[in-house]
DNA sequence: CGCCAGCTTGAGAGGGCTCAACCCGTGTGG
DNA sequence: CCACACGGGTTGAGCCCTCTCAAGCTGGCG
């Protein structure tokens, strides 16, 4: 069941048998939540972690002229907020975009397994520290990249996120959200994230069918959008190369 | 000279005056910055955390295209980055504004701090916390609102922020940031700030020169940019309302 | 006194928005 | 088996917010 808990932290620091037998006798109460639900809301007092099993989830916040702003995914594996039981109060919604499988693991329980151990613990950490350099690169893109870029970027990071939890099968992978969801997620009309999406099929780049993408162009899409996973702080994986980023090292070179 | 430091924290968390001794023990070296100098660069192995004593500066990225895009501005007080030291590289830089006093406090210093002092390890959490919330709220900004929201948006959270850091007398604050540090901030071009600050400035809102800026009134800017500081967590300070969204609590049911 | 960074302003262009219609697949009910 | 509703995708047309290019201005400093 928690497979892809397991497997996203492994993609981060190697973990011992005893190490997972730990994360395996953490499942409490896997709660089931069907499509378009708040597992939490803005204004909660937060005590417990979300832990995503299956399906895909959602930051987001709603702005008084009912404007809303998607702020995160959470995919199967995604573990953070790790310590939101520190402040008060929620400052902004987690809901469900497709039905999910979702744990919520109360905070003795974490503090119980990071007392003992120690990988888990750092793997955590870096899951923490990964998701708010998401949140940076989400910014650099809302800030500095124009649509087709932006929504290059996020098929990108989608890639290589859902890999690392073995959810991409032929470059293909479940992409469940609607065009408002991603014109929410964007800073874009869902309008444009039409025309955009048109855009990046008549390239050749991707093709997005039935609720699921498939990059056709792994390489030519990262290049277009000017891709850099160094953010996402992969370990174990195909994509993990550890150089920097190439127009700041030497000449252009490498 | 890490009065905000120590002031920050109990904008948080009450500490005793042991907590207290305790920080100002850490003081190990103060480096003295210069402005618009790195204090750490993308690409570089962090194992220290920074806490900046006085002056400004700010996360950045450079894109390949050269487009620099500001990720958060750091100010007095802020003590962020709580265990980058787990990742294995910068995935960004922080350069700073003005001259600074900077710290590098090594990781062994945070670990030893943090195993006797509870509330100061609260504080800390409460910081990193605060530090993605304001990440996020930046993300809603650039996502959701048009220029002039945006830099009314910016105004609002600085003078909240460093009012938690005693820098603000009658709502006067040290503004050092060029239009084109804002327009990298905001993902705007300088020309159209230039154009929205004087739109601010003819509505009576904001008074801007001579690096210092003034609130004129704070109540009708609030409104104007539909601020909700409760994404800064505060506590102890003339701001801290805890209530929650005004327009979720009552009205669209519940 | 002259340079230079930063600020200001004008004019024209364009990316993205709004409004509005239409299409399509699916589910529901008669 | 067809009628209809409905969410979501697609397309067109006109507009406006913001951008780019370009010039002129201002103030601090060597």
């Amino acid at each position: 069941m928690q497979d892809a808990l397991t497997r996203k932290l492994e993609s981060f620091e190697e973990l011992t048998n005893e190490d997972r037998g730990a994360l395996n006798a953490l499942t409490l109460k896997v709660r089931q939540v069907r499509a378009r639900t708040d597992l939490i809301h803005e204004g909660d007092a937060p005590d417990t972690v979300h832990l995503i099993l299956d399906g895909y989830a959602c930051r987001y916040k709603v702005l008084a002229d009912g404007q809303r702003q998607i702020m995160a995914y959470l995919v199967p594996g995604d573990f953070c907020d790790l310590n939101v039981f520190i402040l008060d109060q929620m400052d902004h919604s987690i809901g469900t975009i497709t039905a999910c499988q979702a744990v919520d693991i109360p905070r003795q329980a974490i503090e119980a397994i990071t007392a003992d151990h120690p990988r888990v613990t750092r793997a955590l950490w870096w899951c923490a520290l990964v998701d708010e350099a998401v949140l940076r690169e989400w910014l650099v893109n809302l800030g500095s990249r124009p649509a087709n870029h932006r929504i290059a970027h996020l098929l990108c990071e989608l890639l290589l996120r859902l890999e690392a939890v073995g959810r991409v099968t032929s470059n293909s992978y479940d992409f469940p959200f609607t065009q408002s969801d991603i014109a929410d997620t964007m800073g874009l009309s869902n309008v444009h994230v039409n025309r955009t999406i048109r855009e990046l099929r008549e390239l050749g780049l991707v093709a997005l069918k039935h609720r699921t993408v498939t990059i056709l162009d792994v390489e030519r899409l990262k290049a277009y959008c000017g891709f850099n996973p160094n953010y996402l702080h992969l370990r174990n994986t195909r994509w993990s190369n550890r150089r920097s980023v190439p127009w700041l090292s030497s000449g252009h070179g490498g």
